[in-house]
DNA sequence: TCTTGGATAGAAAGCGCTTGCTGCATGGGT
DNA sequence: ACCCATGCAGCAAGCGCTTTCTATCCAAGA
């Protein structure tokens, strides 16, 4: 029925132990008996059994990238960074290992579900994308998932995610608050002093520290904030769109918008300009992340860059050994702020 | 060291079968031992190993959705789909499945080991996603490994790409070469004449059937193409903006741009604003997909809307056999004209 | 009371592969 | 000429789980 690998011993006539080593070229075989081995995979159309070798190996070669919102450019930069290092196939030769990309949709459940399943499978690595949701028994259940992965052997990386202490699993973390304070210090730079924030879905890591950045630096320039200015809303451009209505609703007079991201932000500007105000003479607007569509936003958008393709990069090389971790096992990566078009002096 | 079913068998004062029947409730088992092997299984916090289970069944719980391009929103939207409909972790109990994305980056070597990773790990399905790369040898090794693989019991699933004949694998194509035709005939019906296409890479199928409806359109209308009119490029928004600067090089004179997708109109709306025209009293602008971002440009993006969604999802149900595939194995998805502002009647 | 059969549980044979250890040449050192 | 590294191939014991077949128990039928 399948072909095995004692069909291709058979026909090489040589034993099935060998061909595996044939197969697996990390024990030295004769270069002549190497040849009639691969001839007769060749011939046989021979394919190895995954959960066979995986079973007998007790290793596989699955590696397995969360990530919240697949569709989502935001995600898919990163996963294809990172899935772009492990090799996957056309990485170079020998370890050639199953890049999956794993789809949580935000819910914690998902993720627990997902982390059970690449345990299961015995995954090599696993990377975590995005930021973690702040809810203490589900990040009490990831972290101790996390810490049984390492232990297990599992290289655990997190990009773009805070650090689990205490789990072994190596962090680079994207300096959300610090980028989101930048921001908004170039917004009061300008002039500003009447600023809406347009945040992300409470109890994630990411929402928290955007917005503790943006009130530390109003903090800073000694601008009160008034409650009514903040907005909560999901990561999407619709949100944006509502949330922006909401708080033109709230107040007139707000001269600037900051989105939580820049899907949020385009929202936030389509609402702007069906409310007939213009941007950035009547209300400036920045995002953040510079998604590659930001660029071509009307006017374009002012925004931080999280070089999301170069962090999944490393978090990839990291996950695959090729890559020493940083020190303490946590790094911050920085965003870069984007002054474009959309932010500018307010009126009056 | 890592606790296996002998473990849980002996813990719950049972045999390993049992514990192996009550994880996978085929089989009838009292419930007062369920019971007893449940919270065996609980207190040693007990996780199947995957492979083995796999081999001694000899079937696997992977699904593989092999994509061009993960960090296209394109195939970021269909793989969500997918994946919501497999299950993956969060569907309905039971058949818990693991959902896996596998970027090629269009690369045709990519695509074949993939299929090859997922025959070794005999995967319950796989979809494939996007067009087809219409290479003669390649297309015959993807047929023959198809074939393989439904031979092998493995439901393939084609999303959005032409049928692969006598391969068993059930097609759902999007009608790309009526969706190119409807939107240059609603350019021409506006009055233009002189009409740019940005195509996407050569020799692949959506590319050509695009284009193939666009030069339809214009042969209709009894417009004779000029050979200048057409550049080809990726499908991506720096290509959209190169080819857009070659195309005005070429024939100033042209009233409309029509582009392979939407990230390349954007790329050719930004090189028309940079070259002074106005979009659409210069020139007309229309992409193709419709994609999220796509309404939020400004003027917003004339195209044509592919169900992307709703395909992913059905392709998903099919693979896991809860759908039943259309009739012939081959279905044809359309996509619905989208007129917006970025398309109008020409100058003079 | 003895038989019969339904309902459960267990024994054991693999599933296809990896790998530690053994076996056997071969060739150089002394 | 003898011995021992050295290089290469095979044996066989699993890896942890599923599943067929068999054994057991108990209630119901004869």
């Amino acid at each position: 029925m399948t072909v095995t690998l004692a069909d291709v011993a058979a026909r090489a006539q040589v034993s099935p132990a060998t061909v595996s080593r044939v197969l697996n070229g990390n024990y030295p075989v004769a270069a002549s008996t190497r040849e009639r081995v691969l001839k007769a995979v060749d011939e046989l159309d021979y394919v190895l059994n995954g959960p066979a070798s995986a079973l007998a190996a007790a290793t596989s070669d699955l590696v397995g990238i969360l990530v919240n919102d697949i569709a989502d450019p935001f995600f898919g930069i990163m996963a294809s960074a990172i899935q772009a290092e492990i090799g996957g196939p056309g990485g170079r030769a020998g370890g050639e290992r199953l890049a999956v990309v794993c789809n949580t949709g935000g819910s914690p459940e998902r993720e627990l579900t997902y982390l059970t399943l690449l345990q299961r499978q015995r995954a090599a690595a696993v990377v975590l994308t995005g930021g973690a949701v702040e809810n203490e028994p589900h990040a009490a259940a990831v972290a101790s998932k996390l810490r049984k992965l390492t232990e297990a052997g599992t290289r655990v990386v997190l990009c773009g995610r805070p650090p689990a202490p205490d789990t072994g699993a190596i962090a680079l973390t994207f300096d959300n608050r610090g980028g989101g304070q930048r921001l908004t210090e170039h917004l009061i730079g300008l002039g500003h002093r009447r600023l809406g924030y347009i945040a992300g879905p409470e109890e994630r890591t990411t929402t928290r520290h955007r917005l503790e950045g943006h009130r530390a630096a109003l903090a800073a320039a000694g601008i009160e904030e008034d409650p009514r200015w903040t907005v909560w809303g999901r990561y999407d451009r619709q949100a944006g769109y509502e949330a922006t209505l909401e708080l033109l609703r709230r107040d007139p007079s707000l001269t600037a918008v900051v989105a939580a991201n820049d899907s949020v932000a385009l929202g936030a500007c389509a609402a702007l300009r069906e409310s007939g105000l213009r941007i950035p003479a009547d209300v400036s607007v920045a995002g953040f992340d510079d998604l590659p569509f930001s660029v071509d936003a009307v006017p374009a958008l002012t925004t931080v860059r999280l070089p999301l393709a170069e962090a999944g990069a490393r978090a990839g090389r990291i996950a695959m050994g090729r890559e020493e971790p940083p020190p303490g096992g946590i790094a911050t990566v920085r965003g870069e702020l984007m002054v474009r078009g959309s932010s500018g002096v307010p009126r009056g």
